[in-house]
DNA sequence: TCTCCATGGATAACATAGTTATGGCAGAAT
DNA sequence: ATTCTGCCATAACTATGTTATCCATGGAGA
């Protein structure tokens, strides 16, 4: 689990050098040429794995699917369950930003740029991504945070996964933006507008201010176990 | 104001083409060719009056952002600050899902963490993307929006920045998410979602459940002035 | 062992789309 | 009238996705 990947077989190594690609050089990187060239091979090898540059997108985007799960995976509930929903949301913040290219690229908003060459339909046909399903899987641990959540008492009695949605709809959006430079990049946007978004919404639920309060500085504490503070370069045992 | 635009000079043109060629065909129809032969005439056209197709679509990005700025300017402050954040939200929703391929390459662009030495550039000028500059404008609503809110002694005392940008995070997460299906498409979210975390939002923030429920009642009410629900191909009275 | 076939992949050609070089034409300036 | 300037049509150049073709390799079967 943490041995380092072999190159395994050539399809494996394409998908990875096409993530690896990714992060480095932005969309732009996701080229045949590159990628194939990349392995030592010729673009064939994107063709006779994948059948073309867009289902390698695909792919690359159902990767990132699994790791932002990976991620997810490693909170474990505590005796706080609103506690553990602000570690859910720092993971997830972390592995955004640690992969901001992908994760842009998951939710379809750096794919569709027009590559030279042919024609790509993947992700525009309405500017429906085909990617929804597998977020179904990121969105099912919120739902089963939520649930623990309300079952707890903090909050109102209330659908969780209307809460969950609420609490993925801010999460998104404040990554995105912080992807995008809003709140600067030196991190200060967790302490600054993520873990108040995260207390606002604890509240609205029908926690009280005190409680969430307290869940978000204990979650502060946990938190250096996840990435580092979105600064590139650090050491990121992912995987 | 309601006039249909004119033809007005080949810029104009280019720019309102390549807008309705996004609109319906996707990124896919942000192509030099196809934009320029719209308005019968060369690919020259583009890089007369451009430069080229990047700064094209800088310009697109900027015109977007112009008329959300118009259209959230739309929602006139009444007596509860509270229910115009709501209204505002709303026409936030509905110029993203009126436009919602000119609302993802709005935010599509900025990909300014590699910091690619060569390839288009132009949206990194000094480490900040252009487009979130324009983003400004948007925020400032948003601001001005909660200064009235918190002023209005319904919330607590906050820093009314970092209160919209809890909120714009909100929406923005909530928008994209729309857009993308995922709270399906006969604009069910906005009752199920949208609504409800706004709500959470502003109890959060400080407000009652009672006053905020109420508030967001009310601007049910005046929404309907507003875009079709999302639907595309309503009337769309633009500019 | 020899033959045959299937699979993966290299080479090269093709189509498309951004870009650029060139030149012409109309209107303004002198 | 001449010259100059700006706009832009034409066509060439380049990069990139894609496809056609062919070769090599390795395993199956005789």
């Amino acid at each position: 689990m943490v041995s380092v990947d072999e190159p395994a077989n050539t399809r494996e190594r394409l998908l990875e050098a096409a993530i690896k690609l990714l992060a480095s050089n932005g969309p732009e990187g996701l080229q045949a040429r590159k990628v194939a060239s990349e392995i030592g091979a010729s673009t064939m090898a994107v063709y006779t794995h994948f059948g073309g540059m867009p289902q390698l997108t695909e792919a690359i985007v159902r990767e990132g699917f699994r790791r932002l799960d990976q991620q997810l995976s490693t909170v474990e509930p505590t005796r706080d369950p609103v506690a553990d929903l602000f570690a859910l949301g720092l993971a997830y913040r972390a592995h955004a930003l640690d992969n901001p290219q992908l994760y842009r690229l998951m939710f379809g908003l750096s794919m569709p740029l027009p590559r030279r060459g042919t024609r790509r339909n993947l992700l525009t046909a309405a500017g429906v991504p085909t990617d929804l399903a597998e977020g179904q899987t990121a969105f099912q641990h919120l739902v089963t945070a939520l649930t623990r959540v309300i079952d707890s008492g903090r909050t109102r009695k209330e659908d969780p996964k209307r809460a969950a949605a609420q609490v993925w709809s801010a999460i998104h959006g404040y990554v995105l933006l912080e992807i995008a430079g809003f709140f600067g990049r030196d991190g200060r946007g967790v302490e600054q507008v993520l873990q108040p978004l995260g207390i606002s919404l604890a509240v609205g639920l029908g926690d009280t201010v005190r409680a969430a309060t307290r869940s978000a500085r204990a979650v502060q504490r946990r938190a250096v176990t996840f990435q580092g503070e979105g600064q590139p370069g650090n050491t990121t045992p992912r995987r």
